[in-house]
DNA sequence: GTCTATAGTCGGATAGAC
DNA sequence: GTCTATCCGACTATAGAC
């Protein structure tokens, strides 16, 4: 971010940025033109320049202020969550309960159609290809995965690095992120037309029964 | 296919259509021009267009022939599954192995780098903006789905197309799908290099345990 | 800060020789 | 069937007026 990060009307800047989050995550970032972005946003391609010195600049600014968005949101859930789960007494039940709140947390989160629905392609992108914005998404991942694998840990019995409560807690949250990353295949396997609050609210019902007895099983 | 599918000399489309599989894996559909990929097949333009009439011809048959693999790999799996749980007097401890094993055989066909490595891309790419050929993906997904949501289903005692059952499916096959579409997510949150042999035969036990647990735990 | 104009490159598609 | 040569539109990046 070397370029001027303060501007006066910063209105140019941010209807940019929005408009970039959308065509990104649905065109993916060849599959639109800086041009087309300009049009959009109602200004012209040396906006573009000006405010994030080029093309790679705005897709870093689209995935900064995804992530910030995502970060901003979870944080202070997932804080509540740890302070409870790192009391002393806190009994097993409590400590599932916990990571099925988490997960289902993030499946609204991820799933709720808001700010940026189709941003799983962008996300795929860097997984496969990793730019410099891969930090940035890999810290937000992070959060929600350093949140659930240390109760994982406690429940199952096991230091919180190793690798069988870190691919634990990786499928669990994978049974979240398939329904952004697969979405139309799970729609139409499903049945469904859409994946409105109804169709969130029995996802999650889902979910957490299978948290829950992936745990509960194991920690037997 | 309105083009002559048939052609004296063979080679030359195989070679185009195996550069394509990398090309598109790698860098997506619009991260590739037709001119690399001539060049990178040691043939020109107008071999495309002779063969596969345009880009997006040769992008179909990319996804065309990737899928008829994996079909080809999966298909009598699945079908020694299907008949060994079809018997009628197969018990429930048989039935949730044959989830495991779907699940586990799944994710080595998956995960094992064979031939088009990256293509998570462009399956996900399919997902938000489904084109022509997202049909020839979903009957691969669907092969798979309709191989795990009738055991699913005798398991937990529901129809094999009630909602939960299906969720259920969907959600066994996130739980590997999420180490091909977060892969590198999912290396460094473990602590891998890589996802060679001995990592996906430790991926395959959790996953198997996991299985097993949703599984028996639903049934009680 | 915001604009127009333009440079330079590369995209896919095609015509026609062999 | 395979090649060369070429068209034309779209791309990113930049220079410079206001």
């Amino acid at each position: 971010m070397a370029k001027p990060e303060q501007s006066g009307t910063v209105l140019t800047r941010d209807k940019l940025l929005e408009v970039a989050i959308d065509a990104f995550a649905n065109a993916g970032y060849e599959g639109v033109g800086t041009r087309e972005l300009a049009e959009r946003a109602g200004t012209n391609l040396s906006a573009i320049r000006y405010h994030f010195g080029d093309k790679e600049g705005l897709y870093r600014a689209v995935i900064q202020h995804i992530s910030q968005g995502v970060q901003d949101r979870m944080s202070p859930f997932i804080e509540r969550i740890r302070s409870r789960t790192e009391r002393p007494n806190v009994t097993r039940e409590e400590l599932i309960d916990s990571v099925c709140q988490l997960i289902t947390g993030f499946a609204s989160q991820l799933l709720a159609s808001g700010v940026g629905d189709n941003w799983a392609r962008l996300v795929v992108r860097e997984q496969i290809k990793p730019t410099k914005a891969f930090d940035v998404m890999y810290s937000v991942f992070r959060l929600l995965l350093d949140g659930i694998a240390p109760i994982v840990a406690k429940i199952v019995g096991q230091p919180p690095d190793s690798e069988e409560v870190r691919i634990c807690a990786m499928t669990l949250v994978g049974q979240a992120l398939v329904f952004r990353t697969h979405r139309a295949t799970a729609l139409k396997f499903i049945g469904w037309n859409t994946l409105g609050p109804k169709q969130i609210s029995e996802l999650q019902t889902v979910l957490s029964k299978q948290c829950r007895a992936i745990l509960t099983f194991r920690s037997r």
